[in-house]
DNA sequence: TGCTTGTTCGA
DNA sequence: CGAACAAGC
């Protein structure tokens, strides 16, 4: 054999990498590529941030290929057409790709897998390359995918998981194959002032201090809003700094604790999101068990959720966090989502739209699932739970912390008393500005919606 | 072996 | 309340 291509999508990393350790098996050459198509811009899946960390990204690729005697190649344009353009000027006669399961991963995978077999090159598609376990290998008996966690979770705990690749030493590149100017972080506006910096370097140190000071605690803080004990690991598990496989066997190795077994269950659930989506692609956008639910359109109330001014603390606190950096405390993702489509009864679409317009870790799989969950059109057994934004505050944020960092019209007020400023008296009261809640609440629900929000 | 019924359990 | 699995026919 003589050189392969490798496509690099959502695996924008050299360790444990498989179809790059394939491509390097069979080949006296490999070229790596990364297609800025604009279809991902069109179908609105880029986002500043995600532009951003993106940028990071393939430049700490191109850093780490050139310090093994390669490099990226970068190109623009519709991916199978530059994926054609760079097998014909490197005259290669594979292609090397990780399978992904959103529409516009698979239908690449399709058009690909036509077009380069009418030239008689070969497309290797890869699994465990963006889960842990491939979607699909696990199924019910009834089913052709698992529809609740629980169940999944058993089977997927007993299923075994490869070991880890090593880095490559060498990535020989043939002369001759051009590239385009790496993007600049630099070059995106609109993005968060608080974005974390991406690329595979970064995720190694960050998932390095994980699992030395943050995971034997992840289980009892986890949920804890102003103590931000979670990993951070999101974006990096999005763009495929890090490798899942990687993460559950390191967590795994670093003394099966209740912390680690608790954060590589949150890794399970990661590949549950995916086998859902891979077995229901349409559940992207479409109601994964629709309750027909009439929503209500109320332009009003969504941008006071959007701009974090509902009112309600904990919300805004974490509305405002995620325009800020970028990304949102797993509970403040849950909280969020239950104010809107439980507490104001608008769309879960609408959410998680916003939602991939901002976060860092914006991703189709997980994004657009969990917001089905908490709406209730999802795979929730519960579907009408409703999360009370003032009990969560309450539970979560018990000294109101983590509203007084994000909410500076309410940084004077001390203790958890912060949670609900329409109680607040004399001098608190008068020195903010802070919104009168937009709804009233009734069983966590708009007063005026109590009873309704049920399948009809 | 394949289908129905019963039991358990759930971000 | 319904999904998943085990048991029963």
């Amino acid at each position: 054999m003589n050189v392969s291509v490798i496509l690099f999508t959502a695996d924008l990393r050299l360790h444990d990498h498989p179809p790059l350790r394939a491509a390097l098996d069979g080949s006296r050459q490999v070229v790596p590529l990364f297609v800025r198509d604009p279809a991902v811009d069109r179908a609105g899946f880029a986002a500043p941030n995600r532009l951003a960390f993106l940028a990071d990204c393939l430049r700490d690729l191109d850093t780490g290929l050139r310090e093994r005697g390669g490099r990226l190649v970068v190109r623009s344009g519709d991916v199978v057409e530059q994926v054609l353009k760079v097998v014909a000027e490197a005259d290669a006669d594979e292609v090397h790709l990780a399978a992904d399961v959103s529409a516009h991963a698979r239908h690449r995978e399709t058009r690909l897998r036509r077009v380069l077999e009418e030239q008689g090159v070969r497309l290797h598609v890869h699994d465990t390359v963006t889960t842990a376990v491939p979607p699909g290998a696990l199924s019910p008996a009834a089913s052709d995918h698992f529809a609740v966690f629980t169940p999944y979770f058993r089977q997927w705990s007993r299923e075994p998981i490869r070991d880890t690749l090593a880095a490559p030493r060498a990535v020989p590149v043939p002369d001759g194959v051009g590239s385009e100017p790496l993007p600049s972080r630099t070059a995106v506006t609109g993005l968060s002032d608080g974005l974390a910096p991406g690329g595979e370097q970064a995720g190694r140190s960050r998932l390095t201090a994980w699992l030395r000071d943050g995971i034997t605690a992840y289980e009892d803080r986890h949920d804890d809003l102003a103590g931000d004990a979670t990993s951070r690991l999101s974006p990096h598990l999005h763009f495929g700094t890090l490798s899942p496989v990687e993460l559950v066997n390191r967590a795994r190795r670093a003394g099966g604790g209740a912390g680690a077994e608790a954060f590589v269950r949150q890794l399970a659930w990661r590949d549950f999101h995916r086998q859902v989506l891979a077995a229901r692609p349409e559940a992207a956008s479409v109601d994964y068990r629709t309750r027909n639910d009439r929503w209500r359109s109320v332009p009003d109330e969504v941008e006071a959720w959007r701009e974090g001014r509902t009112g309600y603390p904990v919300v805004d606190a974490a509305m405002r966090q995620l325009r800020h950096e970028g990304w949102m405390h797993n509970r403040g993702r849950l909280l969020t989502a239950s104010f809107l489509t439980k507490t104001l009864y608008v769309d879960w679409r609408v959410g998680a739209r916003h939602f991939l317009d901002l976060l860092v870790d914006g991703d189709v799989a997980n994004n657009q699932l969990n917001w089905q969950w908490m709406a209730g059109t999802g795979t929730d057994s519960r579907p009408n739970r409703v999360l009370n934004p003032v009990t969560q505050a309450k539970r979560y944020d018990p000294d109101g912390t983590y509203v007084r960092r994000w909410v500076p019209e309410l940084a004077h007020v001390e203790g958890p008393g912060v949670h609900e400023p329409w109680k607040l008296r004399g001098l608190d009261r008068a020195a903010t500005d802070y919104p009168e809640p937009i709804v009233e609440l009734s069983e966590g629900r708009a007063r005026f919606l109590r009873g309704r929000g049920m399948a009809v």
